[in-house]
DNA sequence: ATGTCAATTCAAGGATTCTTGAATAGTTGA
DNA sequence: TCAACTATTCAAGAATCCTTGAATTGACAT
C-alpha cells in the first residue's frame, strides 16, 4: 500500500459515521448488509449513507455487490489490515513500543475477558 | 481509549504533513526533535508546523517539552498504539482476517527482511 | 407500460480545516 | 536594557468536507 492510498484510507476512517459503518459491517462478514437496512439500523438518511459508503469503498475499506434492487456492502478486511500495517510499518518504523502498545490487547486467549484495562 | 479520543487521533493521522511528522519523529525516541529542526528538515513554514504539531499533541499522539528556547516534540507511543488497538478491537471486533491482514508483516523475525511483499 | 421500490446523484448551504504573512510572547546572551 | 532567537498566536482567505431535500437511475412486479 502506497502513501496516497493509506492517507485516503485514514481520512475515510476519520469520521464518526464511517467508523459506525465499519463497526456494524465487520461482524456481517462477506455477506455484508443491504444499504437500506444499514440506513434503518443507524438511523441516517439515504443520501448521507451513500456519501459515506462511497467514501469507504473509494478508500478500499468496503466492497459492494448488487443483488436484485439491493446493494450489499461488506468490509474489505485486507484494506483495513494493510492500512493498519502502513501506520505501524511505514510511519512508526515498527517501533517496539508502538507495537507493544498496539498488541497488548489484540489477541485475548480463550477464557480471557478483553477490555478490562484502562487505555 | 474512548470513541471521541480515537476519532480525534484518527483525524490527526489523516493528513500528509502530520504523517510525515510521525515518520520523522518516531526514530528519534523520547528525546524527540526541536521544532526549528523539524521545520528545516521537512521544509515547511513555522506557523504551519506549529499548527500540525499542536493538532497531534491535542490528539495524544505527540508529547512536548521545553528546553531553553527550544520545544522538543516526541511521539507518544502509547497514544498511537491505543489508537490502532481501537480500530482493531472496537471497530473491527478483533475480526480474524483483519488481524491477519494487519499482522502478517508486523513482527519480522531476526534475520528476516521486511517490506518485500506487495500489499 | 406503469407503479413501486432501492439506491445514487445533484445542487446548495453550512461547517470545518488548512495555509500564509504579520504580529506576539518568551528566553537567552551581550 | 536591548537585540537576537525560537516558537506560537492571530486573522483572512482558500479549499475541502458534510448534510439535506429534490431529482434521477435502474430493477422488479403487475
Amino acid at each position: 500500500m502506497d502513501r496516497s492510498k493509506a492517507l485516503a484510507a485514514l481520512s475515510a476512517l476519520a469520521h464518526e459515521t464511517r467508523l459506525d459503518l465499519i463497526r456494524l459491517l465487520t461482524p456481517q462478514g462477506d455477506e455484508g448488509m443491504a444499504a437500506g437496512l444499514i440506513a434503518e439500523t443507524l438511523g441516517i438518511a439515504a443520501p448521507r449513507l451513500s456519501f459515506h459508503l462511497s467514501a469507504l469503498e473509494q478508500a478500499g475499506l468496503l466492497r459492494s455487490r448488487k443483488v436484485a434492487r439491493n446493494v450489499f456492502y461488506s468490509v474489505d478486511t485486507h484494506g483495513i489490515g494493510s492500512t493498519i500495517s502502513f501506520v505501524l510499518n511505514d510511519c512508526c518504523c515498527d517501533h517496539p513500543e508502538v507495537l507493544a502498545a498496539c498488541s497488548h490487547r489484540r489477541t485475548p486467549r480463550q477464557g480471557e475477558v478483553a477490555g478490562t484495562e484502562k487505555t
